[in-house]
DNA sequence: CTGAAAGCGCTAACAC
DNA sequence: GTGTTAGCGCTTTCAG
C-alpha cells in the first residue's frame, strides 16, 4: 500500500500538496493534475484510519437494535442509505433486548468513535445516553424513549396505534378483548397498554384483568400466552397483540390449538409484515411508518453530526395506521396485492 | 479524554509501561496496581484508532449479505456472536444482490481496514476477491461460491437440497412439477435448478420447459411467475421455489388467484421462517443449517485471521434437510410446535 | 500556492 | 522490569 509519502515523492510535491488535492482544497490546477495522476499510477488511497486518528472523525454512525427482525431490519436499511448518501457508513449491532448487552454494544460504538449512534433502548431507564451527549457524541433515540431524559428522538404514537386497534376491535362488536402487552420496562410496550386501557376508559367499559397478559416481545411469550387466554374458561373474543413477535406465537398457539380466526377469536397485531398478509387468515395490524422512521432519525442525526443542534432536543411522533385483513373482519378479501415495502 | 501519556504521568512511569499493562504484558505486580489504579482514576480509555494505526489490526471483520432478510440475519448473529467473543466486532452491510453495490461495499470496507470479510457473492465471476486475499485480507464465501477461485467457502449442498425436494414430489405422487428458480448468475440459484433437473434424469422424467421459469430471488418475482404458471392453459401439479423471498410472493399469488395447496397445486419452498410454519397452508421447504453456516464460517475466518492457512483453500459443504408440512401433504398436521431459531 | 514540521495516541524496538 | 524514542499515515498550522 503506497502512503501519502510515496504520492508526494513521485509527483515531486511535498506530503501537504497531495492532502490538500485529496481533501479538494485550493491548489493550482497544474499540480493538482499532476498529483491526481500519480494517485492513479500508484493506485493510492487514503488510510482512514490515519486520517482518523488526524481529524477525530470516523465517518461511521452506529445502530443499536434489540434483534435483527424485519421491522427494525426495514429501519437499517433506508438509515443506511441515507447515512452513505452523506459519507458514512453503518455499523449495526443487536442488544437482545438487554440492557447490559446494550450498554456492552454502546460502548464497543463508544470505543470504535463512531461519529453518531442511533439507538433503540432496552430499558426506559439508565442514561448513560446523556454521557454520549456530553461526549459530544450525538446520539438519536428510535422508536423508543428513555424517561427523564431530554433528548433527540424519533417515536411512532404507540397509544394512538393500540387505540386505533382496539377501538376497531369494539366497532365490530366483540365484547371480552384481550391484550397481550409486551414489555413494561419499555416505552412502546408501556405506550400499546396505556392505548389499550384508554379505549375501555373512553368507551366506559369493565377491564377484566384476567384477559390481560403481559409478554416481553418474543415469539415464545406471544405462543404460551395465546394458549394461556385460549385455555381460560371464558377465554376472550378478540385480542390485541403488542408486537411482531408475539403475534407470530399466537398465530403458531392457535394454528396448534385448531382454533378459527376470527369466528372464535378475532387477532389484531402490531407491525405488518409478509407474515400479517399470508398467514391464515390474513391479520388486522397497526403498522408503523417505518421508511419515515429511517429517514427522519437518520437526517436528524446527519444533521447533528454536522453541529446543528439548533432544535435540540427534537422529538418526533409518527403516526401508525391500522389495515384492516380477514383476523377482524370474515368478509375481507384481498383484491390488491399489497407490495413488500422492504 | 485522557491519553496514555496523562496516565503515565500521574502514575510516574512511562508510556511504554502503561501500554504494557494494557496489553497485559509482563510489568512488576507493584507498578501495574499503581497504573491501573490511575487508568481508573482517570477514566482512560485507549483510543483504538491510534492502535488501529500502529498495529493494523482493527478488530473488526465485514459482512457483506445480500439483503436484510431472516437468513442472512439469522447467520449474521450467529457469526457476531462468535466473532465477539474473540474480540471482533461486525460490520454488516447489503449488496442488494447488485455485484457493483457489493464492490462498493467490499471497497468502503477494505479502507476501512477491516481485518478480515465474510461475502455473499452477487454474482460468480469477477474476481476483487482474490484481490483482497492477495492483500492479505482473509475473506469467506459464504452460501454462494465464485466460479474459478479458490478460496475459503461455507456453502449448503442445494443440488442435493432441491432435489429432495422435487424427489418429494415425485414420491407424492404429482406429475408436472414446475419451478420457480432464482438467478442463475449466482451458484445457488444455478445449483437449485440443476438438482431439479437431475431429478427428472434420475426418474427417467420428461422435462416440460412450460413450467420451469426464472426469477431474481425476490418476493415480486415470485409473485409474478407464479400468476403466470397458473394462468397456463396446463398448470403444474406442484411447484418448487428456489428462495424463501420468491415463496413469499408465489403465496401472496396464489392466496390471490384463491387457488387450493395442495389441492390444486403442492408447493415446496426453500428456507426455513416462521412464515412457512403460519402461512396457510404450512409449507413443506428445504430447510438449511443457519447455524452451522455461520458457526463454520465465523470459525474459519478467526483461524485465517489467526494466521492459520493449513487447510487453505477449504470449502464446507453443508447439507439441508426437507420439512414437510402441508403443502405437499394433505393429511399433514402440526403436532409439536417447532420452535423459533432464532 | 506550496513546503516544513509538529503532532493525533499508541506500540515496539532498543537500550539501560 | 522499565524508559527512550521512532514512527504508523495523515492533516494542519505556520512560513515562505
Amino acid at each position: 500500500m503506497p502512503t501519502i509519502k510515496d504520492v508526494a515523492a513521485k509527483a515531486g510535491v511535498s506530503t501537504a500538496t497531495v492532502s490538500r488535492v485529496i481533501n479538494g482544497e485550493k491548489v493550482r490546477e497544474e499540480t493538482k493534475e499532476k498529483v491526481i495522476k500519480t494517485i492513479k499510477l500508484l493506485g493510492y488511497r487514503p488510510n482512514q484510519i490515519a486520517r482518523s486518528l488526524k481529524t477525530q472523525k470516523t465517518h461511521t454512525i452506529g445502530f443499536v437494535v434489540p434483534d435483527y427482525g424485519q421491522f427494525f431490519m426495514q429501519i437499517a436499511k433506508v438509515v443506511e442509505d441515507i447515512l452513505n448518501g452523506y459519507g458514512y457508513s453503518l455499523v449495526v449491532c443487536y442488544s437482545d433486548e438487554n440492557p447490559d448487552r446494550e450498554k456492552a454494544r454502546i460502548r464497543m460504538l463508544t470505543e470504535k468513535q463512531v461519529d453518531g449512534m442511533l439507538v433503540v433502548p432496552t430499558s426506559d431507564e439508565d442514561n448513560y445516553i446523556m454521557e454520549l451527549n456530553k461526549r459530544g457524541i450525538p446520539v438519536i433515540l428510535i422508536d423508543r424513549m428513555v424517561k427523564d431524559i431530554q433528548t433527540d428522538c424519533v417515536l411512532v404514537d404507540n397509544v394512538n396505534g393500540a387505540y386505533q386497534a382496539v377501538e376497531h376491535l369494539i366497532t365490530k362488536g366483540y365484547q371480552r378483548i384481550g391484550v397481550i402487552n409486551g414489555r413494561q420496562e419499555v416505552t412502546t410496550g408501556e405506550e400499546r397498554y396505556r392505548g389499550y386501557l384508554r379505549v375501555f376508559e373512553d368507551y366506559n367499559l369493565p377491564i377484566d384483568r384476567d384477559i390481560i397478559r403481559f409478554g416481553d416481545f418474543s415469539t415464545e411469550s406471544g405462543y404460551t400466552l395465546m394458549k394461556e387466554l385460549m385455555s381460560l374458561q371464558n377465554p376472550p373474543e378478540a385480542v390485541f397483540i403488542a408486537n411482531c413477535y408475539m403475534t407470530i406465537g399466537a398465530m403458531l398457539a392457535i394454528k396448534e390449538m385448531d382454533i378459527k380466526v376470527p369466528e372464535d377469536v378475532a387477532i389484531v397485531g402490531f407491525d405488518d409484515t409478509e407474515l400479517t398478509r399470508l398467514s391464515d387468515p390474513p391479520l388486522t395490524a397497526v403498522v408503523q411508518p417505518v421508511r419515515e422512521i429511517g429517514e427522519m432519525a437518520a437526517n436528524l442525526l446527519y444533521k447533528r453530526i454536522c453541529g446543528d443542534m439548533s432544535d435540540y432536543p427534537k422529538m418526533y411522533r409518527l403516526k401508525a395506521t391500522l389495515v384492516v385483513r380477514a383476523s377482524t373482519d370474515p368478509g375481507w378479501k384481498a383484491d390488491i396485492i399489497e407490495k413488500k415495502g422492504a
